[in-house]
DNA sequence: AAGACACGCAACCGCAAACAA
DNA sequence: ATTGTTTGCGGTTGCGTGTCT
């Protein structure tokens, strides 16, 4: 695969003009595609590349909606609670990082790959060797539903054993365009709602986006996803239909 | 100052699932 | 039931940039 760096350069030929782009996107192809999906919503990916004149694919307008125009991506560095999230859902999920970005608002799969593959994966390596050990094995699906594991056992210790499965886990409202009706983007129209104040904050102020941290919890990381039934919880609560992945 | 190297990130590819005709 | 299309995902690549020698 050969990627040229080849934004705002079509070396003319007729022929090229139908063909479709690739590599990065230029500040103008962003634009279209952003105000395409803001006042017209998607229908499908490869009508908004059309409608937005784009040559491209659908799958790269999607791609570059998701990763980058999204208007409710956080921008600033992944902390250090981040990383700490990403560490316990990854050893509790393995590498499925769309359903580990579903439960880390404003946070693309891509982003967490990326992070995992540059940064962590390669500092537990490093403490693995370090401790003359192999790093540990990515998690399998089985392993989730298993008997409890040692990590398992061991954030249930940590846990005090009073300590309740908070009633909502840190709530993720995001209502990024105000006022509805058309010109509301139906990548953003499913957005769930949530029961009590989180909600009604999150329509009071329809234009903002509104984010509760994990950093503004006070639970452990381990203790998010390793409490058996403590995620599903969680997850059931905020998003009745099960579907992290409708919210966007 | 310049070349080599390492790292982070954007974006591509292939595949599978979901959906529509 | 079958076929074609679209979407979503995870793995991978390679460019751009910062750091080191």
């Amino acid at each position: 695969m050969v990627r040229k760096p080849s934004h705002g350069d079509d070396s003319g030929a007729a022929k090229e003009a139908n063909k479709e782009r690739k590599g990065l996107w230029s500040p103008e192809e962003d634009e279209r595609l952003f105000t395409q999906i803001t006042y017209h919503g998607v229908s499908t990916w490869s009508s908004v590349a059309q409608l937005a004149g784009l040559r491209r694919s659908g799958k790269s307008c999607r791609l570059r909606w998701m990763n980058y125009l999204r208007p409710d991506l956080k921008k600033e560095p992944i902390s250090k609670r981040e990383e700490e999230i990403i560490i316990s859902l990854q050893r509790s999920l393995g590498n499925r990082w769309s359903t580990i970005a579903a439960r880390m608002p404003g946070r693309t799969d891509n982003e967490i790959k990326n992070y995992w593959n540059s940064r962590i994966r390669k500092r537990l390596s490093a403490a693995a060797a370090a401790a003359g050990t192999e790093p540990a094995p990515p998690a399998a699906e089985e392993k989730v539903k298993a008997e409890p594991t040692n990590a398992t056992t061991a954030a249930a210790a940590a846990a005090p054993a009073d300590m309740p499965i908070p009633a909502r886990f840190p709530v993720f409202a995001c209502q990024v365009f105000g006022g509805g009706g058309e010109s509301t983007p139906s990548t953003t129209s499913s957005t769930q709602q949530n029961s009590g104040e989180e909600s009604e904050a999150s329509v009071a102020d329809s234009d903002m986006i509104h984010f509760l941290s994990f950093d503004d919890l006070d639970y452990p990381a381990d203790f998010l996803v390793d409490v058996p039934g403590a995620m599903d919880a969680w997850e059931s609560e905020l998003y009745p239909a099960n579907s992290m992945s409708s919210l966007y």
